[in-house]
DNA sequence: ATTCACGTATTTGCCACACCCTTCG
DNA sequence: GCCGAAGGGTGTGGCAAATACGTGA
């Protein structure tokens, strides 16, 4: 599906991913500090394989963002490596990216290949990098972690330039939203955060306990993941979610052509949702680069305080759904006499209840 | 290997109404 | 710009029906 990248040559946001500095041809995908070259995956290979000596030189992983430097801080929040320019880019956006925790990246020894093997493997253990912001520490399922997250674990061979379902650029951050861009949509989705922001300072989360922890898939893919067929997770039902508007819901995050696509709707329309590069016609235009950027952070930062237990935002309203008569479960309209009971007993049950803790206080806000 | 029936698990929709939020004067 | 009133829209939980899935014959 992400097959190709911005307009088929650029970058993550159209900006070139840099050249390995030994080959020149393929994107550069680490960076060795000791000869302060840029590799990309072969070279880096055939390089410190060479001697004992150079096996030994520390390499870090190449910004996801911009791809043109060196990654200095790993974000826990967007499982991203991130050089320093662009952390202080994506971190000053907002008040919420600020708060953001970053570490600093670790340097490893091993080859490329190798080195991505045992981010994976250490994904169940702390290998926050190439996982989703909110299972660093929980299980991980592997192989599907590494489908989707993880770089092309076989470093691209320029020999196969153009011709490979591979393409050289694609990097991490490709396979990031490569499942996710095409069924997201992030202006809907912040709208939806914009007004949750508004209110959700109104009624403290009630998270209700959950069996474990979400389901990987679901973590992977912002729990939008609709291309699947009917995941079953029964801790995660949609009752956990349907119900509740603070969550996300099928709802919530409709499979929605983007407005702003060229192409008019129909299968135009479609065939530019499901490129999450957005097609040839946004290659090389900065304003839409800028707008795939800000729609990028947006559905970053959704990812980042998106909830998979039940959210409750308005703890007054569960009350009294709770309360509330019902036939069948359906809630059924208050009879005369239900209404005068509730008015007799109004104070003196209420007050009963609330010594006997059953009810809380209904918060009014 | 395919089809069918059956049981189980999961998802979806419905309902009333208090309250939040926007609009208007 | 601030305030209050009015009206519309939203969120809430339990149940049943619908749907999906799994298993054995």
């Amino acid at each position: 599906m992400a097959s190709e990248t911005e307009g088929g040559k650029g970058g993550y946001w159209g900006l070139a991913p840099r050249r390995c500095d030994s080959c020149k041809g393929s994107p550069a995908l680490l960076f060795c500090r000791a000869d302060a070259a840029y590799l990309c995956g072969t070279c880096d290979a055939r390089v410190h394989r060479a001697n004992k000596l150079a096996s030994r030189h520390e390499r870090v992983w190449m910004c996801e963002v911009c791809e043109q430097a060196p990654a200095s801080v790993t974000c826990k929040a967007d499982a991203a490596a991130l050089c320093v320019s662009c952390d202080a880019d994506i971190h000053s956006a907002n008040p919420l990216a600020c708060r953001h925790e970053r570490v600093p990246v670790v340097p490893f020894l091993e080859p490329a290949a190798s080195a991505l093997k045992s981010a994976a493997a250490a994904a169940g253990g702390g290998g926050f990098l190439f996982k989703g912001a909110d299972d660093c520490d929980e299980e991980e399922n592997e192989p599907e972690a590494a489908s989707w997250l993880l770089p092309d674990p076989v470093p691209p061979n320029p020999n196969l330039k153009g011709g490979t379902m591979e393409a050289p650029e694609l990097k991490a951050a490709d396979y990031f939203f490569s499942d996710v861009d095409p069924y997201l949509d992030l202006d809907y989705a912040s709208s939806m955060d914009a007004r949750f922001h508004q209110t959700d300072s109104v009624v403290p989360v009630q998270a209700k306990a959950v069996g474990g922890p979400p389901p990987p898939a679901l973590l992977a893919l912002d729990g939008d993941d609709f291309t699947r067929s009917k995941p079953s997770y029964s801790s995660y039902t949609a009752h956990s979610v349907s119900h509740s508007g603070g969550t996300v819901s099928s709802s919530e995050v409709g499979v929605v052509p983007d407005g702003s696509c060229g192409g008019g709707g129909g299968v135009g329309a479609m065939a530019d949702v499901t490129n999450p590069y957005g097609g040839a016609g946004r290659a090389g235009n900065p304003a839409a680069q800028m707008d795939r950027e800000a729609r990028v952070m947006r559905y970053r930062e959704k990812r980042k305080n998106r909830r998979f237990e039940k959210t409750i935002r308005y703890a007054s309203r569960k009350a009294y759904a709770e309360t509330r008569p019902r036939i069948k479960g359906r809630f059924a309209k208050r009879t005369e006499i239900e209404t005068e009971v509730d008015r007799m007993y109004s104070s003196a049950a209420a007050a009963a209840f609330m010594v006997d803790g059953v009810y809380g206080v209904v918060p009014s806000f």
